[in-house]
DNA sequence: TATGAATGAGAGTTCATTCAT
DNA sequence: CATGAATGAACTCTCATTCAT
């Protein structure tokens, strides 16, 4: 199976693999046939099982490349040098949280099926918890956070936040971003009350 | 068809309801069969459509009872008339939250449909964010609350909030109704930083 | 699932497994489609599945009718009285091959089926074969027969002549259950040389 | 079409048939796909309609090698003249089935698709049968068997017996070509009785 | 001579839904 | 009030076969 070798076999998986992802952020697992999926690609059914083994197997090809992606934004954006001097508070959050909005907005697609319609949403969410706990424990380590709230419980309501921000404001194209990061941070960091905060 | 009357009949009409409820619950909406529905009720096939429409009806239903107990809710925490004083900032958001928790708490199967598996789930949290952003208003032009962000975004990031920690915190049964409630209105309020807040 | 209980139900189960059974033993597994097996039984498609979990169980389920009653015309065919006295050589290895094909000519589809069509097929003759074996042995112990012949070749032999003869004498009809016995047994007992043979 | 010449297309063409005979005798027609045929040819799946119009056709020139193979062993094996004297009785029909067992032994494939598999096989076994019956005449009509027996029932007893002989002893390597020809011989000219035989 | 890529036709199976009782 | 029995419609997947190169 899947002997493809050539480019125009790529090409046609490629396609298939974008109307698939179409489909399924759409219409969800079950309402999508694979016959609107070729009908998008252009491509008779048989040719779907040319190179994927099953409706299932591209749902769940699909995930994995928001899960991996999604860790990989994660691990990245987590580098931007940590200077000796004052980068403001939580710059390095602020930044993660910014470059995973920016994946998510150029693969609107991906996040719908990997942050709704995958059975697997919630181990990605759990996931991306325990990617911000760590990084809100090491602020607190440093004297940045107060020291009375759960990190744990804080991370879950962040991801809650995120998880709907993008689908509100973020794909629908209303705010950036960088500004949607920085909105975000500055809610948890400095909270609602009059006292302005700095960042 | 066939307005039944007896109490038979709507001990059965019941009987499905629930059972439908934790199937769609358990297993969203595509993937519950109506043969497990009344499996789980003991009753026939036929029975069901004795008093449902259609499978579709069935989950309507549900995600309607869901949306207007949630609803009235609100309508009803908002009641606690602000007495002469200082009642503690957002104290009635708190409670509204907290009311709203009880009733997901005692609802799991209707809260997942309501919110997850339904259709209509984005209609139903654009409603719970108006009424959260209401309320910050509120308070807002009460002087209690910042005034240089967004309210609606606000309530969006609340309300997104919410839903997470439903599913990963009250419905697990790890924390109450009224901690949950009070920790995420401290952090709204007061945010992450190390001045400690008084809420 | 296969919840019939009434007798309507239980008629269409046995109008499917005959027409089941005709199907399979006139064009073999593959070629037959359902929609020929409900065609003949003049049912619908899904009704076949009510009955029978998929078309390798049916299949399965004739196959093992066959293995079963032919296990069970051996057994107790076996039964006749050995009295004292001088039944001739080899009475009950020709009862038995009577009884067998009076079975087969009862059961031509299942016989096809569980001799030609089944994987099994092979399994079920060599059971046969060891049945008849333990005959011969008998026989042999009891002095009636040669000793310097492999009863288990001679049983391989005698079952592959009775698979043969069933499918071009017995079920075309050509010749009696009572008479082909005769005929086979005398023709293995004194073999073909002129000198008269007495059973 | 494309009547192929050169060497190349000849090996390739022999590659897929014995690939084809190899897979039709283990999986039968229905379940071997042209796929695994070419798969075991190494060659593609078009490469396989540049030498054979349809699987079906592959399938009927195996078969049609068998046929025509068997009835040339058939042929050549009567030829032995019969001498002058006294050959032992039924020398001829020992000879000719040693020698079918010899093809069958070195050509177990194409015996199996020609025996088991093939539509024709009913077909092909006739012609056994009355190449069997004509050479059983002959003794008859010499003299050497007894009258008292239908040779056409005899036939049909021999090339059963033959026929499963081939599969559960001849195939497997547990008996020679030879030694089984004369056990069935001896079987079927002597009997199981006591009195020894002398061929 | 050979193949990567594609497809038409059809099979088995499932499921919500209804008929007859 | 309830059910055993049945079905229409649809969907996923397979396979022999061909096109274009």
């Amino acid at each position: 199976m899947a002997r493809e070798k050539g480019a125009k076999g790529k090409e046609s998986r490629l396609r298939l693999l974008h109307a698939a992802a179409r489909q399924f952020a759409v219409h969800g697992f079950h309402t999508t046939k694979v016959s609107s999926i070729v009908g998008e690609a252009k491509l008779s059914q048989p040719a779907f099982y040319l190179y994927f083994e099953s409706k299932e197997a591209v749902f769940e090809e699909l995930v994995d490349m928001f899960r991996t992606s999604l860790q990989a934004v994660i691990n990245d954006s987590q580098l931007p040098q940590q200077e000796s001097g004052q980068h403001s508070i939580l710059d390095q959050l602020c930044h993660t949280i910014q470059s995973m909005f920016e994946y998510f907005y150029s693969h609107p697609d991906l996040t719908r099926i990997g942050f709704y319609q995958s059975p697997d949403a919630d181990e990605i969410k759990m996931e991306l918890v325990q990617g911000i706990e760590k990084m809100l424990r090491m602020e607190q380590r440093n004297g940045n956070l107060s020291t009375d709230m759960s990190m744990e419980l804080v991370a879950e309501c962040l991801v809650g936040t995120i998880e709907r921000i993008i689908f509100t404001q973020l794909l629908p194209g209303t705010v950036s971003a960088e500004q949607l990061a920085i909105h975000i941070v500055r809610l948890y960091v400095s909270g609602l009350t009059r006292k302005q905060s700095k960042v």
